[in-house]
DNA sequence: TACAGCTATGGTAACGTTGCCATCCGGACT
DNA sequence: AGTCCGGATGGCAACGTTACCATAGCTGTA
């Protein structure tokens, strides 16, 4: 391990003070032409790279933004939200650092617990967790905003109007003259979570659309885990809630699926029983993550995932810079409802 | 803001001095039980949360493990590979931070700049970059392994032996009694590149598997960008070689893929041709990230992602640990050839 | 009795930066 | 001639922690 040079070495090496070196680097104060070029000299001939710790220890200003991520399931979601992040972070002169946290409190506190220690200007969390986790950050006074899941009112958040996408979806498929639509989603999260948004939001949108014109649901909602990949083996809920509601004779002629990896689940449950999509049954996911990877393209909810990592990274990096503003709690982005190819008439 | 407490307060709360604090909170060198319940109940009164910053500054280790990460296209690959560097990485006390760069050699520099700046221990690198770069860290002392990307000599490397998977899978066609298979790639990478390792042994295999049979394979390669999501439309590379291929007039009776996502798109140009797979078509892919999610559910060579991001963890930490030690500078993992149902005998 | 060796604790000097204050020079203005 | 002010630079303390050294009481043994 070589020993690194620090500002003293370049400061010797360029016969200045360290101070002039600082204000070289920080492109403030007054420092002749000459000198700079001078000091630029040395900064090259040495070597010299910035000890980031002693700087933010000094100016209590670590221009990190920490992102919170919990992704159990692979899902391509996130890496669209956090380059959306990284995107806008990076134009407002700050680094994003992201934290890929495992789903048990322990870890939650683990993850929080970094981002505090390496004072981090500020905290984005994409990721359900303990609201009280969630307080705990606000209440040392580092700003936070949370992403599509709002886990506690002190903090801010991004949302996304997931119940008006998932309204027109429902629409369509009415339009369409399907009655007999089923609901395959993951298990509503506990109440810890601050009324359970996205899934709610999206289940309540199913809800009402029967309601609407009158249908019942009796035997056509499926709630199970999440998906997950088992290794080797199969589809997880998807494929299973499918396949069961195919077996006990429920014969919906549409799915309403709560994510696309869901959908994609379904589908071959429905490919297996022979039957084909859309002609025999339609299907919506949401999320737009697997959508246009599986056959026939599927009809969904696209998420602003890029723009909610954006928005998200603007408002706290806003709350970092003008602390005593008011500056927007919640913003709320619009869905899409993107028809494709798997969605047709009702049969019969 | 508030004023964040620091180890002399909880020194002032618990009467004793600050190193006897610090022992506390590293379980090291003596100190009675009496004293130690005092202090830990002042660490709880005061609400204390370490300042990461000036303990690394001065004990010169911050325990941070720096994965530099590439994500263009949300290939969910990963975040499989993130998920096991993680979980290693922190079985054994560091800390995995995630900074996800863009491609383009300025962003290379500040990501490497920002571990570099930050003193991580080490980093782990799992993205196509110059050589260069990854030379400038080693040469910085800094432990680095490169992940499925052997950038330079200079820095270790975890492989997978991408070409023995891929190999299995000719043999499987040609065992299926296909002699017209198609290759779809993305471009070859620019040679920056040492050996491009990756497309290079799957490309290698097809090749050599071609000519083991004797089979020419003119008309039947087809390089392209890589897959990107175009929003609201397409379907990338693969679609578009596909149709090509279709239209052309080439008929071959099995598919090549580079990648499970490329597949994808060249199934879709498939069933809209109205051939079916494998019955008309079979069709192997690479990954295994989507593999689970198409119909009929993918052939394909599956990567030990999370495998790939735990053995590296695991160098890094060695070299960390044992800087002198005679350190592995390459492992190299197996790929897995898994038989689904999109491949099937020849047609006619 | 003397000294070694353990337990328990405290004091102090750094780590590499930056913020603040001090200083000095020269030209412009009164 | 005296004062003021902008430009250019340096010195020094401090951020919060830990490494290192010092000290002191106690027990056990030569």
């Amino acid at each position: 391990m070589v020993q690194r040079p620090t500002l003293r070495d370049v400061a010797a090496a360029a016969g200045v003070a360290t101070t002039t070196v600082t204000r070289v680097l920080s492109k403030s104060g007054y420092v002749a032409e000459e000198t700079r070029l001078r000091v630029e000299e040395a900064l090259r001939t040495t070597g010299y790279s910035v000890n980031s710790l002693a700087r933010s220890l000094k100016s209590d200003r670590s221009h990190i933004v920490g992102h919170l991520l919990r992704s159990t399931v692979p899902n391509p979601f996130y890496l669209l939200v956090a380059r959306g992040v990284e995107d806008h972070v990076q134009s407002r002169g700050y680094t994003a650092l992201t934290y890929n946290m495992q789903a048990h409190d322990e870890a939650e506190r683990r993850g929080i617990e970094t981002f505090l220690g390496w004072r981090a200007d500020a905290i984005i969390i994409t990721t359900p967790m303990q609201s009280a986790h969630v307080d705990y950050v606000v209440s040392r006074g580092v700003p936070v905003v949370q992403v599509e899941r709002p886990l506690t009112l002190k903090a801010a958040r991004v949302l996304v109007r997931n119940h008006t996408g998932a309204t027109q979806a429902m629409r369509h498929l009415v339009e369409l003259g399907h009655r007999r639509i089923a609901y395959i989603g993951p298990e509503p999260l506990p109440p810890s979570e601050l009324f359970g948004y996205v899934e709610r939001e999206r289940f309540g949108a199913y809800v009402e659309g029967m309601a609407a014109i009158g249908a019942s649901t009796e035997g056509l909602i499926r709630f199970g885990q999440d998906f997950q990949v088992d290794v080797g083996t199969a589809q997880g809920h998807g494929f299973t809630a499918m396949r069961a509601l195919l077996e006990e004779g429920v014969r919906p002629t549409a799915i309403f699926a709560e994510n696309d990896i869901l959908a994609a689940g379904a589908m071959q449950a429905i490919y297996g029983a022979g039957l084909s999509i859309p002609h025999d049954i339609s299907i919506v996911g949401f999320d737009d993550t697997l959508a246009q990877y599986v056959s026939p393209l599927l009809t969904t909810v696209r998420l602003p995932a890029r723009q909610l990592g954006m928005t998200a990274a603007q408002m706290v990096i806003d709350q970092i810079e003008h602390p005593q503003a008011a500056n927007a709690q919640e913003q709320i982005l619009d869905s899409e409802f993107i028809i494709r190819e798997s969605t047709g008439p009702a049969p019969g």
